[in-house]
DNA sequence: TTGAAAGCGCTACCAC
DNA sequence: GTGGTAGCGCTTTCAA
């Protein structure tokens, strides 16, 4: 029953050809006979022999094994990613190697894990980057690109929805809807989703002549963001618009709205997310939001990342995959005469 | 820049040692002096020298992959298992390998991949199992563990919840609720999970002279789950007590008696779920379930994995990990005096 | 404790 | 088109 596996060599004598003709056998346009090949993957079948990916990542030197980092799965953004990434890049030949760091979010100590595993790339979604993580990477050549996140040196590689122009659309939107007391929740404070969100949103509030009036920080963490819905809704004036860093915090935000304060979400008070996720569309929720699409963003990474992988890029680049508001019903809506704001 | 990673040989040198020393400072348990050690780690570290993973695979015969094929990660219940698993492993030094088959569900096109990558074991969650799968992993010797899923024949190991015991569990709980109509949303029909918790319900229902009313199929798909729903609600003396083969299709079925038959659930109508994922116990769900420890069933799992990559344990396993009934709003409660039915 | 040497299963290069 | 051969980077004997 501990059946040795078989191996190249085993299927060549039995299909009386030598070793090699069983590796061209398995390799895509190699050189061999059509019957020769018939007959190898014949005996191959017989033998139950599958080419040893350990052993031919270790002479190609390439693995096929993307390291994909990821962590806040209770988010649903990120697991329609990670599902996403993950065939997208098995339809380009790779395959992910999961990484979810812990509760700190910092990967460092999977640096190293990461790397020994010779994967071809690196995709860190959800977790803080460290500089130093960076430059190790680019030390031993390994691409390294951030999903939904940039570092503020703009050195590392970056695939992103439209922070800055889904925060300044949303706040045109609210604008036109006739708010007048404007809140943020922030996710984290170092994210820089969070950070361009809130810059998006400030501008258009400030071209308008308007400033945030309050503000709240999340931490993209379901009790914490509503906690910080508890605080916002306590105040004497509550604000009659809030704006939330991502989906997952909006949909505590409205809970504690309408579960705690009994408040008419889309008439009393109006909050809008951001991401999209499928959560937003639930009849349940009806959640006001800028999308980020998944896919597309997906297809973006996996693009880059090859692009990188075969070196037909060098330099950094900073994608930014375009979203649109979706309009339902979490926030007051403007007239129909209202145009989002031009990117 | 395109600078070759260093090999151990280019290690040994710098730090005057064989390159067998260099192999032993990174091997836990290996005979060699501390100074030794101490100098040859320090080198490496000046390298930025880090042991091939692939290397040693290839030698040891021994990957510390674990092939994780998980799809529905729509459903919160299996991206929050994705990281528990993946971190529980980490924990014991074996990483996690994804595969997310296509719509079909069906691993086949993947078994080949899994296997080529000389994976130790193989865990399935949320994908349809082929027998002829389970057979080719066997004859390489590669353990098969099916996570929240069997098969027929027992053939292959699984862990699993309470799925018949809740199943009645929530029978007993809606029976002594006072409810008349019953109705079961079923999942998949040919997964164990929507056949067993169907069978446990069908079991208290059929103690109290009572059987189900109403029947429908959602999928596991949240809208073919709101689509049942509107036929469910739709009949003129409508169910008075839904239970749904998963959370993922109760809060589908919530959604649509409250949103498009203006139903006060919990009042009105009576609707529990089963795995106890996040959002059951969100303000606007308050979902009661009966729930599937996600932690202590991927303990349980990556416990099992080992014992048998480590040939401690040999046969199928079929190991049940004891959930139970969360009571939450979304079904009126029996009198203080009912008891959970013994198991 | 240390070094030399064999070889894991495969691809790639070389002749033929 | 085919077979021989040289390693990929490492672990693991085996002597010293």
């Amino acid at each position: 029953m501990e059946r040795k596996r078989p191996t190249a060599y085993d299927v060549a004598r039995l299909a009386g050809v030598s070793q090699s003709m069983v590796s061209r056998a398995f390799t895509d346009g190699a050189s061999i006979s059509a019957q020769a090949k018939e007959r190898v993957l014949a005996v191959a079948k017989s033998l139950s022999y599958r080419p040893n990916m350990i052993a031919r990542s270790l002479i190609t030197q390439r693995s096929r094994l993307i390291g994909v980092a990821m962590s806040y799965m209770e988010n649903q953004f990120y697991p329609t990613v990670l599902e996403e990434l993950s065939r997208e890049f098995a339809v380009h030949g790779y395959r992910v190697l999961l990484f979810t760091p812990g509760a700190d979010g910092n990967p460092d100590p999977l640096l190293d894990e990461i790397l020994r595993f010779q994967v071809a790339a690196v995709v860190l979604a959800s977790v803080r980057m460290t500089s130093h993580f960076a430059e190790e990477c680019a030390q031993v050549n390994v691409p390294v690109l951030l999903f939904n996140r940039r570092t503020s040196n703009q050195a590392v590689s970056s695939v992103t929805g439209q922070n800055i122009v889904g925060g300044r659309t949303i706040g045109s939107f609210l604008l036109a809807g006739g708010h007048e007391r404007f809140a943020f929740v922030a996710g984290l404070e170092d994210s820089s989703t969070s950070q361009e969100r809130e810059e998006g949103f400030g501008a258009a509030l400030q071209a308008a002549g308007k400033k945030t009036y309050r503000r709240e920080v999340g931490y993209y963490d379901f009790s914490a963001a509503q906690t910080a819905a508890r605080r916002l809704f306590s105040s004497r004036e509550r604000p009659d618009a809030v704006f939330c860093a991502n989906d997952h915090t909006a949909i505590a935000v409205m809970g504690v709205a309408q579960s705690e304060f009994g408040l008419r979400v889309g008439e009393e008070v109006s909050i809008v997310g951001f991401d999209d996720v499928a959560l937003a569309a639930w009849p349940s929720f009806q959640l006001t939001t800028y999308s980020q699409p998944v896919q597309t963003m997906s297809q973006r990474t996996v693009q880059l990342v090859q692009a990188f992988v075969e070196g037909r890029l060098t330099t950094p680049v900073h994608d930014i995959v375009a979203g649109e508001l979706m309009i339902r019903r979490s926030a007051r809506r403007p007239g129909n005469d209202w145009k989002p704001p031009a990117a």
